[in-house]
DNA sequence: GTTTTTGGTGACAAATTTTGGCACCAAACT
DNA sequence: AGTTTGGTGCCAAAATTTGTCACCAAAAAC
């Protein structure tokens, strides 16, 4: 037998199990005592908590507290979390949002480098604020899932963005601008550009947005984004 | 150098450099073109998908769509990242969350099987709805975090669970119920209980709890909960 | 207090895996 | 046609892993 197969049956034995002693490991993976020993050994280097017990009754324990879970994300998969917690936030009340946080920590230290540096500069632009109690929104759409993609290749490359806008009375336009921020003011998402067609800022309502494109050859400068006092910037919140 | 060693180093300069020959990375790595070429073929079978070109200009390069990350979450972790997307779904707008789900599903598949159980039949209990607009929230306070692994726990075991509870006027009282439920109507967390003393079931906010404690030899059967015809299970959400 | 059970270590030869070198093939570019 | 570059099969050398054995320490049983 393999020997990475062998530590993950000795894990997948003490998770099922509980406890477990050294012989009975050693006969159910096929392996010698001394073997066995050395996967402990080995797994315990790797970062598993093993507990063990001398003597009648005793033998080797998987600390159920560090019970992990490795799991392989896409880097988009990331995003999606890490944006999901990000209105969980918005959304107000956040009772176990730390945890998630932690875990989604842990998550971005296992990413590469270059995509953290990305992942901050994306989260940099990302501001959180309170909808307004007044505000209408009988006619709040679905936001389909590529603007996420679409507005963070083109933000991150500093690219115009081409797209279809749906104004309030239905009419559609086609727009150029500057993806500088994104505004989540739960339930609506934004994206803020700044149009050089009309010198200023303009919002969109995400789910008024369709056909979005990164125009090549069309860079730009980063722009200070002007918000009102309550929208906070996602880095704010963090710490 | 270990062969996992120089898995992993392979992985980092190929993320780093984007493209690589084989006698490039053999030379970075210390090892034959041969042992490379092993690696490359190793790691392919790990699930990481690697294009190569021949001819000049060619090598081996990272799939950037396919770039993972592995991530070691506790299961308290996974639990958190969990609600907090379950409270996405309730804050309503969810534009991302098909992609956050597929990670947590990720995370979920490589937890060990009894603590997936655990968490399926938790969710189970996970209720979701739509608060009325008309709800007073001037006193909504913030929510323990220790709540939701008590709750947990208690629910799981099937074990009563006693509280202090703070009523509207601001009266506390100490209560004991069967946890049945859970529900949110987001900023709302609410926990759904079968009260023996009332014979009937209570709902109790979260942030209007405090002090929870499981109480030893009181099992309880679980008992069908009754809800509004807008308040969704968790599980019809995810399909 | 002695025996038994159980985890843990060191040493060394045997078994197994990994590695390097070589010959050679296929595709693509010059 | 020649060069660059990925890819495969083969085999002996190198390195690692494994089993055996002797032995230690702690805890429980007798």
């Amino acid at each position: 037998m393999n020997i990475r197969l062998r530590h993950d049956t000795i894990v997948r034995i003490l998770r099922r199990n509980g406890t477990s002693t050294i012989d009975a490991l050693a006969q159910s993976v096929g392996a010698s005592r001394r073997t066995v020993l050395r996967d402990i050994c080995a797994l315990r280097d790797q970062g598993f908590v093993i507990h063990s017990e001398t003597g009648r009754g005793g033998g080797v324990q998987l600390d159920p507290q560090s019970m992990q879970t490795t799991a392989r994300l896409s880097v988009a998969e990331v995003f999606a979390l890490l944006i999901s917690v990000a209105a969980m936030r918005a959304a107000q009340n956040l009772p176990f949002s730390d945890l998630a946080d932690a875990g989604l920590a842990k998550i971005e230290r296992s990413l590469p480098p270059d995509k953290v540096r990305d992942l901050r500069r994306f989260l940099d632009c990302l501001h959180i604020g309170q909808l307004s109690p007044q505000q209408d929104l009988s006619d709040l759409g679905p936001i389909t899932p590529a603007l996420l993609p679409a507005f963070e290749t083109a933000f991150l490359q500093q690219l115009h963005l081409r797209f279809l806008y749906r104004d309030a009375k239905g009419a559609e336009t086609l727009r150029e601008v500057e993806p500088q921020a994104m505004l989540i003011l739960s339930p609506l998402w934004y994206w803020v550009g700044w149009d050089p067609a009309r010198d200023d800022f303009r919002h969109f309502r995400m789910d008024r947005i369709s056909d979005p494109k990164a125009i090549e050859g069309t860079q730009f400068r980063r722009r200070h984004v002007p918000f009102a006092d309550d929208v906070c910037p996602y880095n704010n919140l963090t710490r």
